[in-house]
DNA sequence: CTTGCACTTTACCGACCGGTCAACTAGTGT
DNA sequence: ACACTAGTTGACCGGTCGGTAAAGTGCAAG
């Protein structure tokens, strides 16, 4: 077991470095972050980080990929997944949101907002890359949603000829949205006092779905 | 007529860094733009800058005051005040952001979203000074929605007792997360395509309202 | 003509940016 | 004992950042 496991006592470097990145740039932004205080944080020489990887966007595309996968573990399959019924199981996944950005807010001294958003408002415009990697990323939580909004769907919750997928990328719109404002704010409660939006908007008949192609 | 007239030939400078500086943040971001380059396109020593502003952050702030009144006079009562019924200023106002949105991307390449959640997410957890004129400024476009939504209240088209403020401040949220999806697509299709969304978000009865405090 | 002031111009500052490089260390397989 | 290699280290690069200082310009009032 040397070639198999993934990630040995080998790799510490990168696996600090992955680390460092993601506490800093999701706590602040890309560009606010340099790779000096991501060295440092890591407990890292500069040279290690160069070693790992060729520069500062490919490390945030590896880190973007491990918070990705950390998020739909802890969060998105738990909390979608855990309660019955569509109402519930959106009250579920905000209060999720809200303990994470309360969370970081008492640790770090700031609410982040949604990672992958504040990274598709900060490069979108300029590094297609970072962008391309964030829509795959959105593109999988709304795959998640949709999955949910089948389920209610089958159970009746949801009249059948519901547009699940329309649904699941107006789910995120709003929930990107309410972070967004939540940010403005700097106060989790914003994320409470909107989130009955969500059950607003998913659980309506939706009266016009007459866009048929 | 010359101290009541507010701008004379003189200030040229001062109105030629502010026009630069909106057009360089708004399409792109506040960090990837340096003082430099806005003296560049303004055809303005960085010197002068400094003379008439203490510093980028003062004139990015003067920059968001010319940018939201001319956005108010602009869009938000032509396209609010103009057609008849909810239904019908919803969309005229979704439609009059995806023109925005289209040009620009025409223009200079590139789709900016909303200027002003864009700056909020950029620097809302390490600037205090922007993040509170932004949320300033997100204020008054929600008042602007809350009259739209007052008028709608009074015709008789929503129920009486509907809670305009918190339903303005989900339409702004609603507005932020589809500019944010469309930033991240770079494509203003997707403006139109989630555009429906904030119909079927505020001509609902909005059942459960019972958050009284 | 001279003084004062608003504005401009240019040179310059220290700090920091992302990235490079060559030398070095330690562990492994032969 | 040897060579090879993954990983580490610290010095260094040119460029850019926001901001400063001081000299200079032109115009208007006294």
């Amino acid at each position: 077991m040397e070639a198999t496991t993934p990630n040995d006592t080998r790799n510490a470097s990168r696996e600090a470095l992955l680390q460092a990145a993601r506490e800093l740039i999701v706590g602040r932004s890309y560009t606010s972050v340099g790779i000096a205080e991501i060295c440092a944080q890591a407990g890292v020489r500069k040279g290690s980080l160069y070693h790992f990887f060729p520069g500062k966007e490919a490390l945030t595309l590896a880190m973007l990929e491990t918070l990705y996968a950390d998020f739909e573990r802890e969060v998105l399959i738990p909390g979608l997944a855990g309660a019955n019924g569509l109402r519930a199981r959106i009250d579920a996944f905000v209060h999720a949101i809200h303990a994470f950005e309360a969370r970081m807010q008492t640790e770090s001294g700031q609410l982040p907002g949604c990672p992958f958003g504040n990274l598709a408002v900060e490069m979108g415009t300029h590094n297609p890359t970072l962008r391309q990697a964030i829509r795959k990323h959105l593109d999988a939580v709304t795959a998640h949603f949709r999955s949910v909004l089948d389920e209610a769907v089958q159970d009746g919750e949801l009249p059948p000829q519901t547009d699940t997928g329309a649904a699941a990328e107006q789910w995120l719109a709003l929930m990107e949205g309410i972070l967004v404002m939540a940010k403005a704010d700097q106060d989790p409660a914003t994320i409470l006092r909107l989130g009955p939006a969500l059950g607003a908007l998913l659980l309506n008949p939706t009266p016009e779905v007459r866009h048929e192609r």
